[in-house]
DNA sequence: GCGATAAGTCAACATAGCTGACCCTTTTTG
DNA sequence: CAAAAAGGGTCAGCTATGTTGACTTATCGC
């Protein structure tokens, strides 16, 4: 009898996660749009904003991009308001970043439009779906990663 | 007393999703990156592997991208052999598109990728979770498009 | 004082998306 | 049948976001 290494490819999951993540992040990617930002500054924004004190380096650690593409997209944010720099209290080497009201707002807009789609979905399902879906997508992610993730999602919401 | 629009921002999911998401599209990355490819042509490889003779113009439709842009990819799979141009028999303007057996081969090995990381999860997890979590991403999707992502996952899977 | 570290910057490059403007072939339609 | 429409291809140029590599400045720790 032959050994099956793996079951059938699980190409409902796949292309389900595919189609929605794409329209998932299609609802910020809109808003976006219309201030001519991308994606790269909603997530820049978004760290920041659940992170307040974050160094830039550990900024770099999240979003696992080099220093000189997070500058760009950086520089832009805080010249228009949205992040500001302050030095670290004892070591002043340190740009401790942390979003503006007016950040914290275009950020809390940006979570919104996520959130509705979330809790329109869930609303459809049965009670108890919410965990699942939780474990889920976080046994999907690197298991040297989760602990990082977790410590995040911890934190209390400072909207 | 005020009546609040909406709950507190679900930034568990909404974190979750990225990390999740970009741990999974992080297995093929890798792979393709070795043969000079992208995430691009893996999406095109990928639909046309499921959808054997599909137009040139439903992929766009699919993929939601410009001529040009799915131009560029696919020139290069149908140049290293991957993919297949045949004209319509009905329609001879048409060049319907599918995989050689190497281009077969290769969606294979990064479908596996992705599948063993949902496998690996799966196994993790109360019996039923499976059908919460497709149930979860469908509803996801946009309401407009969920027919079409339906009618696609529950082909007959050619592997 | 000196090497290491945090951060910023300049230049150059690659990928993958976009718009606009055309072209060729084939089908459909008046 | 001629003209319009549709399927597909291609050129040129732009934008966003990632990459390397090299260098500067300020500050920290020993």
């Amino acid at each position: 009898m032959v050994l099956k290494t793996q079951k059938e490819p699980r190409f409902d999951l796949i292309e389900l996660l595919f189609f929605a993540y794409r329209d998932f992040t299609g609802d910020p990617d809109t808003l976006l749009t219309e201030i001519g930002y991308g994606r790269a500054h909603h997530r820049v924004l978004h760290f920041v904003n659940r992170n307040p004190g974050l160094r830039v380096s550990d900024l770099l650690e999240i979003l696992k991009i080099t220093k000189q593409s997070l500058g760009r997209v950086l520089k832009q944010l805080v010249d228009d308001g949205y992040i500001e720099q302050a030095p670290g209290e004892q070591d002043r080497r340190e740009r401790l970043l942390h979003t503006t009201p007016t950040g914290n707002a275009l950020c809390k807009k940006l979570a919104y439009l996520q959130t509705k789609r979330i809790n329109e979905t869930i609303a459809k399902m049965p009670d108890g779906s919410d965990e699942t879906i939780r474990q889920f997508l976080y046994l999907m992610i690197d298991e040297s990663q989760r602990g990082a993730v977790a410590a995040m999602i911890a934190k209390k919401q400072k909207t």
